[in-house]
DNA sequence: GTCCTGACATATG
DNA sequence: GCATATGCCAGGA
């Protein structure tokens, strides 16, 4: 059995570009179906020039929960992956939501 | 050890 | 759609 955080970035690294999923959807996927409160607090704890795409990661209402600077730099990165991404930080889950199945 | 906080989710009214 | 309540788990004080 695989640590958590391993299953995690696993999950992530699968996240096609131009889709976005949820914390909770990220923690099923990894096998830890109750962890969506992980799953925030790791992606809180990757290092600024991590290549695991955390931005594709959103809450079960399809909007962006970081504010300020972060907020900006995920909103950003999304767009610039054919997201379309509201000023609100709203993102239209019912085009962009992965399934959990590859591209 | 307890208490509080937190990039959450789901159920209920 | 919003407010409240409950569940879940890891860290920090």
């Amino acid at each position: 059995m695989p640590n958590f955080d391993d299953q995690i970035y696993a999950v992530l690294i699968q996240i096609p570009s131009g889709k976005v999923t949820t914390y909770g959807d990220v923690a099923k996927l990894a096998g830890f179906p109750r962890h969506a409160r992980h799953v925030g607090k790791l992606l809180g704890s990757l290092p600024k020039d991590s290549k695991l795409p955390w931005f594709r990661v959103i809450n079960s209402s399809g909007m962006i929960s970081l504010k300020g600077e972060s907020f900006i730099r995920q909103r950003e990165k999304l767009l610039d992956d054919g997201v379309e991404v509201k000023e609100s930080g709203a993102v239209s889950l019912r085009r962009f939501r992965w399934d959990g199945e590859p591209a």
